[in-house]
DNA sequence: ACTGAAAACAATTGCGA
DNA sequence: TCGCAATTGTTTTCAGT
């Protein structure tokens, strides 16, 4: 039960970088149809390689030009603990994404806020008010090295 | 000079969590017909605001089950030194996403990798290897909490 | 499983308000 | 800036290989 092939692997690195161009384009660089191309899309997306489509939005533009990855420990790794925060997590529109990792830290929070003044009431209410947290540090995003979300596809071998 | 007003802000709240829909079912949810919608998403892409279209590709499904994040202190904070390490960072493939920051910390990577002997093939090569890193942390990736690489779309005053 | 033609559908452009 | 109508372009379906 093999989910994709080779042609499908390159049609897959070329819609994560861009996935408005047409089919018939896509094919062309993939040597087939645009018919084919889109059958291998469609399908993609019904098994779920292809997990979603989305406009990336310039956070700056929009006016939130503050970027800072968090690194918070919580006070004890329960589950009933964990599951909490990954709730408010959830809820708060300022953290655009977040992990839970093993390590030194429980969780990474990439953060966006309008100024450095909202980041700091921010910080008071989320972090300051909430006991579960032991401590958190900031890291003030510089530079975003990488732009894209791309992740390298496997090229199967062929059965 | 306002990029953007109110009814561009819904609209682009709804392409950043799908870029697929059409411009007519987008213009029923913000009241707009799909020829006038369609002309505000063209100037949107135009002028930056959105930044990219992609799709969002399972790491897991393409072979990449392994993700982790890795905060990496370098030797000493000079500009050729940085700028040579951000050169690294955009050629390797296992590094999905990176981030210079201020902080204990001067990047963070988000990595994938096929294992975790991958990963640790992965390491030495790429850390151990170059002489300008100091250090690095390893934090395995256990859930991701937030999906989306949403950002809360300010909606601006009409003037 | 692919191609190619035709039908259905969506995006773009021109125009009047 | 909008909506409508006409045009252009894209996607989907279907028959044939």
């Amino acid at each position: 039960m093999k989910l994709y092939d080779r042609i499908d692997a390159s049609i897959l690195e070329i819609v994560q970088k861009n996935n408005r161009l047409t089919s018939q384009v896509i094919g062309d660089q993939v040597g087939l149809s645009a018919t084919a191309c889109q059958r291998r899309l469609k399908r993609l997306r019904d098994i779920g390689v292809i997990e979603g489509d989305v406009s990336i939005i310039s956070a700056r533009a929009v006016g939130r030009p503050i970027q800072m990855i968090v690194l918070v420990t919580l006070e004890r790794e329960r589950s009933d603990i964990i599951d909490r925060f990954k709730r408010a997590l959830r809820i708060t529109p300022e953290i655009v994404n977040s992990f839970y990792v093993t390590g030194e830290t429980d969780f990474v929070l990439y953060v966006t806020a309008r100024s450095m003044e909202d980041y700091e009431v921010f910080t008071r209410n989320f972090f300051y008010e909430n006991p579960d947290i032991r401590g958190f540090k900031t890291l003030v995003v510089m530079d975003r090295v990488k732009a894209g979300f791309s992740v390298p596809v496997e090229v199967p071998d062929e059965d």
